[in-house]
DNA sequence: GTATTTAGTTAGATTGATATAACAAATGTT
DNA sequence: AACATTTGTTATATCAATCTAACTAAATAC
């Protein structure tokens, strides 16, 4: 089995993949906060168990078995995170970093009925995909905001990054998941957004929020 | 602060303190499935962080602070079972397994949040009480249901011991928290005891069972 | 196209948790 | 009291996960 340790890599891997494409020993090492020796060498480990693909100075890829393992490690933090949320009454600006502990318990039976008794969820509390528990994980394919145009009628379904200090940002705003957006106006220069939403006539949110919000038409 | 390896020896320790009296370094070792020289050297360690007394070939003991955070630990495994067996749904023989891994989550909040749902539970779900968060302890001494007599009317109220196999057991004969027992026979020749609880009107209990059901006068 | 910078690797050390082998102290038995 | 058994200790080794220092390859800049 993974260790904890190898569970964390696994997960990075995975997301950075999925964020920035190809994964360097150096982004690996900054998102786990060790230094470049030891994500090589824990990259050399993962290689070994076979689930890598690697050679000396190229990018490092996950093989099937280890994208299924990584996949199965996002299932219980983001199971976890749903159930935190849903629950037991957490916030979504506070369930990361519980789950980032708990998606390493080892307990089928535990995850399982986590799954049961959130009548199985496709989503967790920022709106990523909850893989199955084959390892199968959606693709959502929502569109952020700033490609809409002014006139545009949206929902919020998730959230690119989910970092705390955004989240707090949205909840002082109070944007949810589900929050239906008028696009009013995008200022070419920097491109901020005006906004309405509930009754809120007009919100100004800067480029870098519009990226993060994740939309789908109405 | 204390890694999931020292926690489980501080509670270990706690625990065989409370079962045996003295606490050697064979039982640690053989509680805690380590080899000797390895109990030897984490009681070493434990020594060091002013967690325990210790003279080589003499008995180990807590300090003060070496059993609050014992009784943390145990809270936080208490609380886990609790929240597992009432929450989710988990019967009493399968909670121990999980909790023993999420003990060792860092996060007050969570604990706390338990707590809070489950309405500051006393106890536990095979009735050993919870420990405060100052790390007190209410100490329910409850009889064995071996030191009672024919005639007598009681009520299970906890397990001095809750392996998987006596809870598998306990639930073949119905047996539960609150059960009302009463006592009609003693065979004094090996101490097994013939009982009447629900509809049962004549179940034979062994001494090892009867020793091992903590019960309180009705 | 050489020089500089950045990224990656290797070597070597440390720490925590574990083990086995060998020996020593304490305890139990006759 | 002597011997045998059990318990505990020390010495030494391993393994996973980490680090720093030194070096090398690749990428970028000029
Ligand atoms: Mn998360
Ligand atoms: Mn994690
Ligand atoms: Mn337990
Ligand atoms: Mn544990």
């Amino acid at each position: 089995m993974a260790s904890p340790t190898e569970e964390n890599y696994l997960k990075a891997l995975f997301n950075l993949k999925d964020e920035e494409g190809k994964v360097s020993i150096s982004e690996l090492s900054s998102t786990l906060e060790v230094s470049m020796p030891t994500a090589n060498s824990m990259v050399k480990n993962l290689l070994k168990k076979g689930l890598i693909i690697y050679e000396k100075y190229k990018p490092i890829e996950l093989t099937e078995e280890g994208k299924k393992m990584a996949a199965l490690v996002i299932r219980k933090h983001r199971l976890t995170e749903m159930y935190l949320a849903e629950k037991m009454g957490f916030g979504w600006e506070e369930v990361h970093d519980i789950a980032e502990q708990i998606e390493h318990i080892n307990s089928p039976i535990f995850f399982e009925r986590m799954d049961k008794l959130l009548n199985h969820p496709k989503i967790d509390p920022h709106g990523s995909p909850i893989p199955n528990a084959q390892g199968i994980i959606a693709d959502l394919k929502h569109k952020p905001l700033n490609e809409h145009k002014p006139g545009d009628a949206v929902k919020l379904a998730a959230l690119a990054h989910s970092s705390t200090e955004f989240l707090d940002f949205l909840n002082s705003r109070n944007l949810k998941l589900g929050t239906e957006i008028n696009v009013i106006s995008v200022e070419p220069f920097d491109g901020s957004m005006v906004v309405s939403y509930n009754d809120r006539k007009s919100e100004g949110l800067s480029a870098k929020v519009c990226e993060r919000l994740l939309v789908e038409f109405l």
